[in-house]
RNA sequence: GGGCGAUUAACUCAGUUGGUUCAGAGUGCCUCCUUUACACGGAGGAAGUCGGGGGUUCGAGUCCCUCAUCGCCCA
């Protein structure tokens, strides 16, 4: 039977997925071994797969099947989350496209259809993952609104509120109109943009006095409560107790005086706008000002505004500069750069409004999460994120958790009488609380706050929820899996997430939730900008799957994915990736096609299996130090070397038999005992092609697959045989070089001849032999007359040949030689005649400069010599 | 404005407490090769003033200062 030349990873893959789910090799349950649990950042209900979930997920599904390997109990639980503004704002779409308004709906009619969509479309990105290779547990898999999910906030909220840690009341929040919702501080993104500074005059009230204040938003000078300027500010001394009138409304405000004001910016004048600033508010209540709100919660203007009301904010903008031009009252306008927030989730200005919100506080939560994090009990790779994550720790605001959405789990408190409240997690149980305040309450008397809470107030509890922790906090699973290992996510979300997870593992489990976390970069396009739907400069990871194969997209995406820096995808990673894939198959292609004989071995291939016996054990070691590093690419660049350069180009090249001729049978096994290994080796990273190969190697019993075969240990190395191993290496490549050089053909046999400076006992002589093409390799004492010759170390190598040499070119490649040694002699003595050096540096360092001094010698007496013999040759040449 | 980090080959990155031939890897590039595993390949090669300047030291890619550029976070 014949085999493809390229390896077909589409047929593949299919296969394997579905036998490893077949055998329930993703599932675990709690048992005697030591559980590895991971728990999957849940990606967006509304999402399809991105170049950064793949990066993510390709580096999780490494962790586990490692980790699954190594005998651990692996666990990996899959989810995705709710997506409160997101996935709202595109049901709402849905159903204005058949003419449904949600205005129309109830809540519970709205959340059925919500629920419906989510039904249809929040598998897709969990399918896809699926073809990437992840082994997550799916029986485990979970959505941030399932009933139990839902009940864990919920009670997570309520006894929050118990603990006095969550307040309701007043603040100025950031306000997004589109969405009609408050949204908290990290759902707010700070763009620099180019907007418009205008000039505005004030009149003073009985005066002829103008001031002129500098603003970039004009419509809320309708809401204006005051101008400020600094006590320190020469030019508005005289404006003390008067008053200003603001334009078109001709509304009397007060002029006040605070240092707050910077006197170099605009014109030193500032108006207060307490309702729209939060600057302002802080001023308007040291003040004492009237807070004034102009705008509705879609962003028109209010009857409080007097003018313009019912339109929109930004077409107020415009129309206003036009009215206060017209009378006078606009004196210039000039362009300005400043920060705005915008809308993480529906990219619309944000308006700082004030409105009624819940908060929790975070400084009590902050304290334990800030330590445990600083102290390494949870330690992030890599490292330098801890200086970022203390930062924001120090100087933490309460978190606003409502949202006024449906989408989400329901706040649960409960209105009666008014504006009084109580908190339960049922309306029965707040029933019962509210009697005691007034005992002839009805169920009809109470009303359920409107508004839902912040997604990432169910993501924050995700490694405690999945497993059941919040509602049976002694459950089995809890108790086994959790604390969970490694948690893997990018650096965007450490605020939102991450640092939230860890606050909600030490007050709700006081404990930590993982034990480390592995922050990647994101994955950004060639030109360095972040990878994004709306920009479209993503392409789509089923396509390159398809293209490149999955295994071959897995190694696409690490080898540029150091932690923690951002990755400049480039396609052709993926496609190194499939080359890679296709190597590995046509090694295993060779060795397929042996014929096994009882016949001695050769002692180039027994040389050959010490050898990378040593070497696979040597790179077992290094890859667990990567690993132990959390550098996933550089243990993946191990394996590659490992297989491209030793297995392929250097071991199986010693051990092939000529074509025609059958292996000895002890060389063939161990090289299939090594394939065997460099298989589970890269089984991680490679999942599907390992599996294809390890079942085409020999027919395996039931069960006896790659994915829960055991990972291999490292032995002890013999440093010796590598060494001499490297030395055999550089032999060859010299006499390759000589091929080279002078276009020696690779059938044309040679003979080698060489000359021992110094004692070395080489037991790849037969390496030697077989690589270099050669017809006999001997020790001599003299040099042969007409030969090529090059130096390794300080052995002196020469291959005879017929025709002259053309003794010239030699002299001038060996005085090269020279040269280069005698400047690098020279900087060594120079180091030992130092006196300073040899009295401060470290014995060894000393040792060593004097060893290389010696050898530094060695070589050039040899090349003296040789430029001698040479340059005699060439006399008597010449003579005759 | 405050903080953090980065700058090493054409590109993406390693480089541990300052000291072995320490200036490295992968890709790309150049040359040669269609040799019976693989051209999605083989063999070989070139390539860097370690961002600039200063300092500490016997010795600096590595430590300190300073400047420049870039990135991120926060306000």
């Amino acid at each position: 039977m014949s085999i493809s030349k390229t390896y077909n990873p589409l047929i593949t893959e299919e296969k394997w997925y579905q036998h490893w789910m077949k055998k329930d090799y993703f599932h675990a349950v709690p048992d005697e071994r030591e559980p590895f649990t991971i728990v999957i950042p849940p990606p967006n209900v509304t999402g399809v797969l991105h170049m950064g979930h793949m990066l993510n997920n390709t580096i999780q599904d490494i962790i586990i099947r490692r980790a699954r390997m190594r005998g651990y109990n692996a666990c990996w639980v899959p989810g995705t989350d709710h997506a409160s503004i997101a996935t709202e704002a595109k049901v709402v779409k849905k159903l204005s496209e058949s003419g449904i308004k949600k205005s129309d709906l109830s809540r519970k009619e709205f959340l059925k259809h919500a629920f419906d969509w989510k039904d249809k479309h929040g598998g897709l990105i969990l399918n896809q993952l699926q073809k990437l290779g992840a082994s997550c547990d799916w029986r485990r898999t979970k959505f941030t609104m399932d009933q139990d999910m839902s009940d864990s906030v919920i009670k997570v909220f309520v006894n929050l509120f118990n603990k006095g840690l969550i307040y309701r009341g007043v603040r100025m929040v950031n306000w997004d109109p589109s969405a009609k919702t408050a949204l908290s501080d990290e759902e707010v993104i700070h763009k620099e943009v180019v907007s418009k500074l205008y000039f505005i005059n004030y009149n003073i009230k009985d005066s002829t006095d103008k001031i002129t204040v500098a603003t970039t938003r004009p419509e809320t000078i309708l809401g204006d409560a005051a101008i400020c300027v600094n006590p320190n500010d020469k030019r508005y001394s005289n404006l003390h107790g008067k008053k200003a009138i603001i334009p078109l409304i001709n509304k009397e405000i007060p002029i006040i005086f605070d240092e707050y004001v910077e006197m170099n910016f605009g014109t030193g004048a500032l108006k207060i706008t307490p309702a729209h600033d939060i600057n302002d508010h802080q001023i308007g209540d040291k003040h004492n000002l009237e807070v004034i709100d102009i705008l509705n919660d879609d962003g028109t203007l209010n009857k409080s505004a007097q003018l313009y009301i019912g339109k929109d904010r930004f077409d107020v903008r415009d129309e206003i500069a036009i009215d206060l031009k017209k009378k006078g009252y606009l004196s210039k306008i000039e362009e300005h750069q400043n920060k705005i927030g915008f809308s993480e989730r529906t990219n619309t200005i944000i308006e700082p409004k004030l409105s009624m919100q819940w908060f929790c506080k975070m400084t009590d939560l902050a304290k334990p999460a800030l330590e445990h994090v600083m102290n390494d009990d949870i330690k992030f790779h890599p490292p330098k994120f801890k200086n970022t994550y203390r930062h924001w720790m120090e100087n933490i605001q309460d978190w606003c958790v409502s949202r006024q959405l449906w989408w989400g789990q329901q706040i649960p408190a409960f209105f009666y009488n008014g504006n009084n409240f109580v908190v339960a997690e049922t309306i029965e149980e707040a029933l019962v609380l509210a009697k005691k305040e007034i005992p002839e309450l009805t169920i009809n008397d109470l009303r359920q706050d409107d508004d839902v809470l912040d997604t990432w107030f169910s993501s924050w509890i995700w490694p405690i929820s999945v497993f059941d922790g919040i509602n049976n906090p002694q459950n089995k699973e809890i108790n086994y899996f959790y604390p969970t290992n490694d948690l893997v996510t990018g650096p965007d979300i450490l605020f939102f997430w991450v640092a939230r997870m860890v606050m909600a593992g030490y007050e709700f489990k006081n404990e930590l939730p993982f034990k480390n976390v592995y922050l990647t970069g994101l994955v950004r396009d060639k030109q360095g900008r972040k990878m994004s739907k709306s920009l479209g400069n993503s392409p789509d990871p089923i396509d390159l799957i398809k293209k490149y194969g999955a295994d071959g997209v897995r190694v696409g995406m690490l080898l540029c994915a150091p932690a923690g820096n951002d990755l400049p995808f480039d396609e052709n990673l993926c496609e190194q990736g499939r080359n890679f894939s296709t190597k590995i198959w046509n090694a295993f292609r060779l060795i397929k096609v042996w014929e096994v004989a009882d016949k001695e071995q050769p002692e180039s291939a027994k040389q050959a299996n010490i050898w990378f016996d040593n070497k696979i054990n040597k790179d077992i070691s290094q890859v667990e130090t990567s690993f132990s590093k959390y550098r996933i690419s550089e243990a993946l660049m191990s394996m590659y070397k490992l297989i491209w350069d030793d297995f392929c180009s250097w071991y199986l090249e010693i051990i092939k038999p000529k074509y025609g001729e059958p292996i000895d049978k002890k060389t063939y096994l161990d090289c299939i005992n090594y394939l065997e290994k460099i298989l589970k080796l890269l089984h991680p990273f490679m999942p599907f092609l390992t599996e294809e190969i390890w079942h085409l190697i020999s027919n395996r019993k039931e069960g006896e697959d790659i994915i829960v075969s055991s990972w291999p240990d490292s032995k002890k190395i013999d440093k010796k045989i590598l060494e001499e191993f490297d030395t055999a290496t550089e032999i060859i490549v010299g006499i390759r070089n000589i091929r080279k050089e002078y276009n020696i053909a690779t059938k044309e046999q040679l003979e080698l001849k060489k000359i021992s400076n110094n004692s070395d006992n080489n037991r790849m002589t037969d390496v030697i032999v077989k690589l270099g093409g050669l017809i006999s390799y001997e020790k001599i004492t003299k040099k042969p007359s007409n030969s090529y010759s090059f130096m390794i170390k300080s052995n002196e190598f020469f291959i005879p040949i017929n025709d002259n040499i053309d003794l010239l070119s030699e002299i001038t490649k060996l005085e090269k030689d020279l040269d280069y040694n005698s400047g690098f002699l020279k900087s060594v003595q120079n180091k030992l005649n130092n006196k300073n050096f040899v009295k401060n540096a470290p014995i060894n360092v000393v040792e060593n400069e004097k060893n290389k001094m010696k050898d530094a010698q060695e070589k050039i007496h040899i090349l003296k010599n040789k430029i001698l013999s040479f340059q005699d040759a060439l006399e008597k040449k010449k003579e005759s």
